[in-house]
Order: C-alpha cells, then sequence, then structure tokens
DNA sequence: GATTGACCTGGTACCGGTTTCACAGGCTAC
DNA sequence: GTAGCCTGTGAAACCGGTACCAGGTCAATC
C-alpha cells in the first residue's frame, strides 16, 4: 500500500508539500503541484482515512443510536439523517441498542473514544442526565423535548399540538370516546404524558381504561384492537402510536367483522393510506435533518418540526 | 484528554505495560495491573479507537452500499447486516448513492483509504467488472447472483425457483394472462432476464406489453395498475417486484372499480398483508446477515438464501 | 553449576497522516 | 538600504495507539 510518505519520495519532494498538494492548499509551486498529482494518479494513491481523522482530531462520522433499524418510524429518522449527512460528507453509523441500557451506555462510552464527532439518539433507555454527562465527549442531539431543564440539543416534533388537533378532529366527527395507544410507557416517558395532556384539553381526564400499552407492531394493534373491541364502555375512535399499530387495530375489527372505529394513525405510512384513516404525518426526514444539523453545530441547541394532520 | 502515555506517566509504569492490560494480555504482575486499572477508572480513560484502529490497519466497521435507506426493501437488508453485525461487534456505516454511479465508485475508493474493512452492495449501478477491480483494496460482497463468470462474494435469494413458483401458482388458481412488474430494467439486469426466464418456464415467452417498468414506490404501482387495466389483452394476474407496489396496482383497482386481478407480491410486508394478496418472502433479513458473514469471512464466496411463497 | 524457558517490563519503531516552525528568496514601501 | 510581507519548501513534532525486541528475574531441569 502506498502512503504519504512514497510519493514525497518518488517525486522528490517532502511530505509536506504532498500533504499540501492533497488538501488542496496554497504556497505550492504549479509545476511541482502537476508533477506530484500526476504520480499521484499513477500510483493510485488515496491518503488513509483513519490517519487523517486521527490527525485532525474529527471523524466526520455520526453515530445514530435505535433500537433497532428495521421499523418505519427510526427507518424515517434515520433516512434523514442520512442524506443529510451525506450533502455535508458526513458518514452515518448505525447503533442498534434493542433497547438495551447496557449497549446504549456503551455507545456514550465509544464516544470518549473518539469513534464519533457526534451521537443522535432517535430512542433512549438511559435518563437524560446520563445523556448529559457525555456532552463533554462529544456532541449529543435527542429526538424528543427535553423540556426546559434540560441543555440537551433536540430537535422534536410538536406532539401535544398534533395530538390536539387530531383529538378535535375526533371530537367534532361525533366520537364520544376516544381510547389511545401508546409504546412502552417508561420508555419515552413525554409520550404517555403529552398524551394524557392532549386528552385533558379535548376530552377531559384519560380514564386508565382507554389506554393500551406496549405497542410497537402490526401485531401490538391487532391486540389492541382485541382489548378495545371487549372494552365496555365502548370507544368510538382510536388515536395509535403509529399507522402500522392502527392497521393492526382495523384489521382486528375488520377480521370480526365489527363496526369499525375510527383510526387516527401516525407517521403517514402506507398502512393508513390502505386502510383508508386519517393520519398525524410528524415529517421524520425533516426531523433527521434537524438532528443532523444540531450535531454538527453548536449554536442553536432546538428545532422543533411541526407535524401536519392528514384527514381521511 | 487523558492518552495512554498519561496513564504510564501517572501509573509509574511503561505505555507497553498499560497497552497489556488495555488489552488483557498476559505478562503483567497483578500489582501493578490493579494500579493502572484503577487509575484508568479514576482518569475516565478509553483508549482512542482510530489511533488503536490505524495501528491495527483495520477499522471493524462495514460500509453498507444502498440507493436511500428508507425502503422497505433495504431496509430489512440493513437490518439483516446490522444485527449480525453488532453481534460480532462490527460496525456498520450507511453510504446512500442515490443511484449515482459517481458515488459509488467514490465508495469504492474509499475503500482503498481503508475506511472500511468491507463494502457489502445492497444494490449496485457499476459494473460487476468494476467492483472486482477493487477486491485487492478490501471484501467486496454483493447481493445477487453474479453468475459464474464472477469471482465476487455474493449473498443471494433464487428468485428463478421463487418466481417460477408464483408462476405456477397463478396458472393452478387458472389465471391465463400474467402481467409483470420490475424495476429499472438496467439497474439489476438480473432482475429482468430472471423474470423472462421464470416466465418462458410457466407461460411461455413473455410478451412485451406485459412487462412494467420503472416501478419503485407505491406510486410506481398506481401507475402500474392504470397500465394494466386499459391493456388489452388483460391481465388476470400480476407479479409485482414488491408488496408496495402490488398494493398500489391492487389500489387502482379499487379506486376504479374495477375487477380485481390477482397480485403477487415480493418481500412480505405489511401492504400484502392488509391487502390480502400472496407474496414472496425473500428473507432479507437472513440475506443481510449472509451478507455480512460473507464480508468478514475470506473463505465461503457464495450464500444462497431460500424464499419462501405466502399464499394468501 | 549451567541451561532452559516462563514470566515481567521497558524502549522504540511504526501506522500514515497534519501542522507548526524555521528559513530562504523576491518584491514592495519608505 | 533595510524593514516588512508574501511565497515556497522541508524538518520534525505530534495524533494515540500496537507490537516487536531486548533484557532481566527466577524456578525447574539435566
Amino acid at each position: 500500500m502506498t502512503n504519504i510518505h512514497d510519493i514525497a519520495r518518488l517525486s522528490g519532494y517532502s511530505v509536506s508539500t504532498v500533504s499540501r498538494v492533497i488538501n488542496h492548499q496554497k504556497y505550492v509551486a504549479d509545476d511541482k503541484r502537476q508533477k506530484i498529482e500526476t504520480l499521484i494518479k499513477e500510483l493510485d494513491y488515496v491518503p488513509n482515512r483513519l490517519a487523517r481523522d486521527l490527525s485532525k482530531g474529527q471523524t466526520k462520522t455520526i453515530g445514530i443510536v435505535l433500537p433497532y433499524a428495521n421499523h418505519p418510524y427510526f427507518a424515517r429518522i434515520v433516512d434523514g439523517i442520512v442524506s443529510a449527512g451525506f450533502a455535508k460528507g458526513y458518514k452515518v453509523t448505525l447503533l442498534p441498542t434493542n433497547y438495551d441500557m447496557t449497549v446504549e451506555r456503551h455507545y456514550l462510552e465509544q464516544l470518549k473514544s473518539k469513534a464519533y464527532d457526534a451521537l443522535i439518539f432517535t430512542s433512549r433507555s438511559n435518563s437524560l442526565d446520563a445523556l448529559e454527562r457525555y456532552q463533554k465527549y462529544g456532541r449529543i442531539v435527542c429526538c424528543e423535548d427535553p423540556g426546559t431543564s434540560s441543555c440537551l440539543a433536540a430537535a422534536y416534533t410538536d406532539r401535544l399540538a398534533s395530538y390536539v388537533r387530531a383529538l378535535m378532529w375526533a371530537k367534532q366527527q361525533g366520537c364520544q370516546n376516544v381510547g389511545v395507544v401508546i409504546s412502552r410507557d417508561n420508555l419515552i416517558s413525554a409520550s404517555s404524558r403529552v398524551t394524557r395532556m392532549a386528552y385533558q384539553e379535548t376530552y377531559g381526564k384519560l380514564p386508565a381504561a382507554n389506554l393500551f400499552t406496549g405497542a410497537v407492531t402490526f401485531e401490538d394493534g391487532y391486540r389492541a384492537g382485541r382489548y378495545f373491541a371487549k372494552l365496555k364502555p365502548s370507544v368510538d375512535a382510536i388515536l395509535a402510536n403509529g399507522d402500522d399499530i392502527g392497521a393492526g387495530i382495523q384489521d382486528y375489527y375488520r377480521a370480526h367483522q365489527l363496526t369499525p372505529v375510527k383510526i387516527i394513525g401516525q407517521e403517514n405510512l402506507l398502512s393508513s393510506r390502505l386502510m383508508q384513516f386519517s393520519t398525524i404525518d410528524h415529517h421524520l426526514e425533516a426531523l433527521g435533518k434537524a438532528a443532523f444539523e444540531l450535531s454538527i453545530s453548536h449554536g442553536q441547541k432546538h428545532q422543533l418540526i411541526k407535524s401536519e394532520f392528514i384527514e381521511r
């Protein structure tokens, strides 16, 4: 493998001069620049990335922490980050946690090892405080509203407003009793809190029985459908935490030939379009893009992405 | 930032000894090991990843080349690669090409710079020959059958067998005239060739009019639906190159209240389940896993993943 | 008593770049 | 005439690790 010293030796110039040529810096005579450039082409030389990064102290790599890659919610955010990163010459590495706190902590430790310039948490199991403690080793961005108490950089959607908007719509449609599905209650505690707040603003206090917890996939939605179908007093609308979950609910009602309930999904995936129910598009690609921008900036700390209600 | 020299200096031992402690090697006296370890904890020292990688000449990083991250086909493969890589301590970096040959070439060049140990092509625009030329700089794995002429490592599904199986099923169901949808014809030339071969084995020569090209998304499927709905002689079954595309076709027929045609999708996504049509599951996670295994092995070169026909 | 080999330890070259600094020559300004 | 600045170049320190090699101790073996 040829390296910069080979180029220097063979061209008859110094390593410094070669380095200047590689990096398109000033103060190299045209004839020498030419000569070195042709030699580089001839020998098919490409500077070693690691050596450069080590020397410069930056990797131009961002780590994305996520539970797993194959979920539309995360896939859309990742797509946003990757696209934005690509445009600015950043590489993006996927760091799956499978919701394991220890693994997540491990990635934070890697920030110390300078493996990444920044870490973006699309979801987290550790506390915000824990994340904050690692900020000195690199930029950390989370994808939720960290509130006023935290000094973490964050890109997030206006969940509360979008939920209120959705529930208002249900009310206008004449729905009397609305069920709600969320994912793991402990995970993003914000999720259940925000849901309750939105409910409070529209339908009043959320009855415990109207909340179904622990839904992530279509199958979970199907289970939620079974739950709500048997619930008394019965619900006539359900706000689901994802289109695929909404589709699962609707599929249960369809499979058992029950009077359909109004579903409101989230994420505007194909499933809500196929099953023809309303949804909230959180513009997750934009969220990813914003998260990336925050991860390489050192000024701005917060970015709100507006959600969009799609009525069907 | 503390480094190994700081630890050495402060502990009173040499860099070599500290390095031995870090890497859990033999030949370090217990008391010194203890002392160094506590010092490491105290100073919150983590070895610099880049320096280690540079010194070792390997990065434990795999690059995945793909057109874009937000497509279920690629998302499933990526998920397989990431999970398998995680289990073996490998990091995975996403390299989006947007089908740009130049960008793809750029990533191949990066292989020279030792930024990745290996590159996995989930799709490609460059020729197999071009890829082969870069093999000397690192392992390259592609996700298609490279045939006997190429010496590239490859993980792929038995497309031909699965298409024949699907078309046989259509025949048994009494379908007379079958349409086919594929993606960009030039891209994976294998795709159109294999389709024709499978057609040949079951229905005979594929009429040019029965082939719809250039479908990637649901919307493309919708367009394909429009095309086939107006086609004479009319088709009574369509083999689509993806469930979302199949869903698009079916959605067109539904929206225009036409007699539905039998759809056969691919990938076994939620959409085929919701729209209740048959599909071919190519077990893409397994494909990704296999691709990863090949990318870090130096022996085996080929791995076939069996597809599964899911009848609905 | 000499040889062997396992156990410890430190020195230092090396991985392949970047960056700082010193120095030299030519030009302009006063 | 010289002070000052811009251009061009190379030597060498540095980034932070790994790994090879030399050298030393000590118990076991012949």
